[in-house]
Parts: structure tokens; C-alpha cells; sequence
DNA sequence: AAAAAAAACAGGAAAAACCCTGTATAAATT
DNA sequence: AATTTATACAGGGTTTTTCCTGTTTTTTTT
């Protein structure tokens, strides 16, 4: 196996230095570069410098963070492999660097085995993800209704999600067997009770607390 | 450790009892039970059997699979610990499992210890996930806007994101600085390509197709 | 420069959505 | 039984949306 260029991008230099003597004690990995944020990878990436197999990034760094950073690598370099490396075990963090192309998401403290482990299986199957990713993308998926202030009627629910079809009110009406003045109602009702202007303010406000299934 | 009480529940019956005695092999574990179908399982619960620690569940079965399963369990038992046990790695079936509470989902082509290690870490530590789910999980994640079959001019892009907005035609004229006439036309070709009938349908269009961002 | 295509805009009208106020009836409270 | 509350419904008016058929202006193509 040919050995694999690493970058490491973090601003914390006495860690990216250590981590630098780490990486370079394994077998198969040699760190190429190093640099204190996103801007500066842009910067050399943009300007020639050869890919590196894998970057390990930070998160939190001055000028161009890590999220920045991952979006512009997904853009412009997504065969590139990252690990990210961070202090921060934030979901919406977590989330948002998975999202956009982090093909491992490990916390500083682990154990130097398992960082390696980590490299060696990003580079062999493309991914490495732990609990902390898992468990972010599970409660990503949540979705169950929100606790509403409000406690609404079976038929103000049925209401809602045929508003949120592409149905008339008279449709609407004729499906709920009830007069389009009943129906005209119950949108008035929800209108002021979500303090929504029109159909498509109470389509936002069903999406957003979980009332419909799209 | 106490011995920790097993359900399975599998029609396939030859599959079924190889695994108890699998199980029943294992240090800690013991099968209680096995059921062919979910209703066996709900009824038996429902009049007073006492609660397993796991269940191994498959999806495929008559009467009541596993999905109708899972969510009788995630609404009257969330607290017994199931793990899947499936022919099928359909990434929507994984995910309506996870989502409805299973701690784990496993194929039915894995090696015994691996069921083992499950079975320990659902116990230990809550859940078990395997690359199955993790995969199933990031892709369920994915927000590209899909490809569209048309391609969309900036100015159509904009309308149809503030037409997803709580304004009306007019404000959306205003902020884009065009006549309502004009903005008009662009609802009238949208509508055409799109193929829906009102603004309501414009909205389902556009977020099944990722074009806006709630 | 002429022709074609795309983008911006209009008139006019019907349909649907929106809003306000008020009534009859059934259901729940007291 | 009397009162309140909730539900279904109406009249009638304003605004917005939707639809159809054009014209003018700008941009692109030839």
C-alpha cells in the first residue's frame, strides 16, 4: 500500500504538532502539511498543491471554520476523505460536518488506536462512524409531533393536513362531509390560533411542529 | 447478571427454533418464547405475559409484521429492547424499524457471535448499530436538491422559495422588483411544469424536491 | 442586421381564499 | 333546568389567486 498523504487543520498548534508526530508514526501515513485554518487549505489547495489522501479538521478555528471549510471540500474536493477532529460533540455540529461530506467524526481525547483504526478503515471503506455520529442521526430523525401549546380536535387535525394538500376548500369540505362554511371556520380558527396569514403560513406552521406527513 | 428473558418472533418456524437453541447457548440469555407473527406476540403481552428483555424481531411476516409490531412495542412496551432480524435491507424498512424504537438491525446472514455482541451491547449500552443502519441513516440525511428534469432559471429558483413564504403575490413582486404581472407569468409556467394545480402544490413540489429550505 | 427566443408586462375575468359578523343546534357544565 | 360552550353553518363582502390571451422589450441566435 502506498502511503497516504495526510493534512491536518486545526489552529490548536501545539495539538496539530503532536498529532503530526502521532500520524507520522504509523505505518502507511505520512502528514504533508499542516495549516491553522480552512482559508489556508483553500488557499494551497487552489493554487496546485497535490490532494491529500485524508484531512484531519478542526471545527472551531479563526477565518474560515471547519464547517465553511467542509462545504467548500465538498464542493471543490469531494473524493478527498476528512475525519473530523473536534472538541465538540454538538449534534447540530455533528450533523451539519456529515451532511456536507465528514467521513468520521471523532472526539480529541480518544485513544491514538483509534484514530488509526479510523484512517485505515475511512481509507479502506470510505467511512468511519461512531456513536457520536449515530447517535446525532438518530435524534435527527425524530419526528415525532411536537408538543403543541395547543391541543387540537381530530378534526381540526384532518383539516390541517388537507389544507396541506392541493385541494380547494371545497374539496376539502366535500372529503370531511361538512358545509364550506364549516370548513371556512376552521381555517379561521387555526389561522388566529397559529397566527398564520394565509394557507401557506399554516402549511410552514405543519411542517414545522410536525403535523403532516409529506 | 441475571439471565435475560428472549422473545423471537420469526413465521419462519425452521429459522425460528435453529435460533433459540442459538441463543440458548449463549451465557446470560434464554428464549421465553418464540412467536410467528406480531399479533401472537401483542396478545400474549397484552394479557399479562411478563415482559421480555429482547426481542428478536422479523419484518416479513403475515398477519402483523414487524413494522406493525415495532409500533405497538414503541407505544405499549418502549421500554423491552428489540433487535432486528431481517432477509431485507431495504434502506426504508431500516429506517421505519429505527425510528419506531428498534435498538438494533441485524441481517440474517451474520455470524453467531455477532448476535451475541448485540445482544450484549443492546443490554449494556441501549442499541446496537451496525454499518445497515448507519447507512440507512446518512442517506435518509441527504438534502441535495435532487435532479431535476428541468432546469430551473435564478429568478424562477426565487420565486417559488418566496412563494413558499407566508406573502402574497404582491409582496413577493415587491422583493424581487418586478411587476405583478410578471410574477404571474412565472406561477402560470411554474404551475405548467411543475404540473400542480395551486400554490399548496407548488409548496409539496418544491420541498419533495429539495428546491427550499424550511 | 434580421429573425427567433426569452423575459417582462397587461387587461380582464372567474374562482378561490380570506374576513367579519351572526345564528341554530347539540353537548357539556353548573 | 338553565347556562355556558362547542360545533356546524350562513350572508355577504374584500382580497388574492388563478387563468387566458395578448403586447412590448430585451437578449440571443443566425
Amino acid at each position: 500500500m502506498p502511503i497516504r498523504r495526510v493534512i491536518i487543520v486545526d489552529d490548536h498548534k501545539l495539538f496539530a504538532h503532536s498529532l503530526e508526530h502521532l500520524v507520522n508514526d504509523f505505518n502507511d501515513y505520512a502528514v504533508v502539511d499542516t495549516f491553522s485554518n480552512g482559508a489556508e487549505l483553500v488557499e494551497k489547495l487552489s493554487s496546485g498543491m497535490e490532494n491529500p489522501h485524508v484531512i484531519l479538521l478542526d471545527v472551531k478555528m479563526p477565518i474560515m471554520d471547519g464547517i465553511a471549510t467542509m462545504k467548500w471540500l465538498k464542493k471543490y474536493r469531494p473524493f478527498v476523505k476528512v475525519i473530523v477532529l473536534s472538541m465538540e460533540d454538538e449534534e447540530t455540529t455533528v450533523l451539519s460536518m456529515i451532511k456536507n461530506g465528514a467521513k468520521g467524526y471523532l472526539l480529541k481525547d480518544i485513544e491514538p488506536d483509534l484514530l488509526k483504526k479510523a484512517l485505515d478503515t475511512v481509507v479502506n471503506d470510505g467511512y468511519f462512524h461512531t456513536d457520536i455520529v449515530t447517535l446525532a442521526l438518530m435524534h435527527n430523525l425524530d419526528d415525532e409531533p411536537k408538543k403543541l401549546k395547543f391541543d387540537l380536535k381530530d378534526k381540526e387535525l384532518q383539516f390541517i393536513q388537507l389544507a396541506c394538500e392541493e385541494k380547494t376548500y371545497k374539496e376539502i369540505a366535500d372529503e370531511m362531509m361538512l358545509s364550506p362554511k364549516t370548513i371556512d371556520g376552521y381555517r379561521q380558527h387555526l389561522f388566529e390560533l397559529f397566527k398564520v396569514k394565509n394557507r401557506i403560513g399554516l402549511m410552514i406552521f405543519a411542517i414545522k411542529n410536525n403535523l403532516i406527513e409529506l
